[in-house]
DNA sequence: TATTGACTTTGAGTAAGCTCCAGGTTGTAT
DNA sequence: ATACAACCTGGAGCTTACTCAAAGTCAATA
């Protein structure tokens, strides 16, 4: 597979997928005789675990750091355990974020609907806004 | 409350709680006589949003609109609905994407923690990584 | 075999979101 | 009244994660 292949798929830019390789967010790619990329499924399977970490914010670092580990064999298990419990325990603080903020949006496009309707715009003691109108 | 007092309470530095000023991600903060910044409890309303929307990844862009739409008064009600309709979207798209990569995190580091206890780290057909081992 | 287009590397440039600094003002404690 | 800390503004600098450009190489086609 092509690096236009690639990035076909994954929608993702070919100078990403070059970036992605040489930080290590991905190992080394195959080539061919010529020099050139040729993208196999373990590769892909790279790709992606990197565009779903990426997607959730995971930092470039943490990415690299994981790959290197696991290109340094079994005697690096303990530490990519470690390794992904810390970003899980991320990932898990993020989703609180995410939650909170959805519900304020959740509730005050409630509001904004009713405000729509009736013309009326009815805030809540809790809403930081009513103070600032 | 002094700029001092409000970085304190909410975990974020002098300098950014200046510069969301200064962008427009909260309205102009009132003043004592000598040009002293004194946060009220609307500006506090205003820091909490935006704390909570940035937490959530919302650019900076997005909560600049709202707050100069918020100011411009009652006939931007429609605007603002839109503007968080759309922001809403945006997030319940991410927690997707979040939900995605914590799933695979907390199958990644079940298998890890089992390969410390046995030593055999035994992956799945859909664990991309048992290719690249 | 010559051209065309996709590929290569290296290094510079960009956007978002802060973060820091210089030089000056305010306010409080002695 | 004089330190001295905390505040102010404006602008430069930094970090992350790409993104683009230049200059050259590879490969398929006429």
């Amino acid at each position: 597979m092509t690096i236009k292949e690639a990035c076909e798929k994954y929608h993702i830019s070919q100078d990403t997928l070059r970036y992605y390789e040489r930080v290590g967010v991905i190992p080394q790619v195959g080539r061919t005789a010529g020099g050139i990329r040729d993208y196999g499924p373990s590769d892909c399977g790279w790709i992606e675990n990197a565009i779903c970490m990426r997607n959730a914010g995971l930092p470039i670092e943490s990415i690299i750091e994981y790959v290197a580990l696991f290109q340094q064999g079994d005697e690096t298990i303990p530490a990519r355990l470690g390794l992904l419990r810390d970003e899980l325990e991320h990932l898990l603080e993020k989703r609180q974020q995410l939650e909170a903020a959805i519900h304020k949006l959740q509730y005050k496009v409630s509001r904004y609907e009713i405000a729509m309707e009736t013309g009326i715009l009815s805030w809540e003691e809790s809403d930081h806004e009513s103070i600032d109108a």
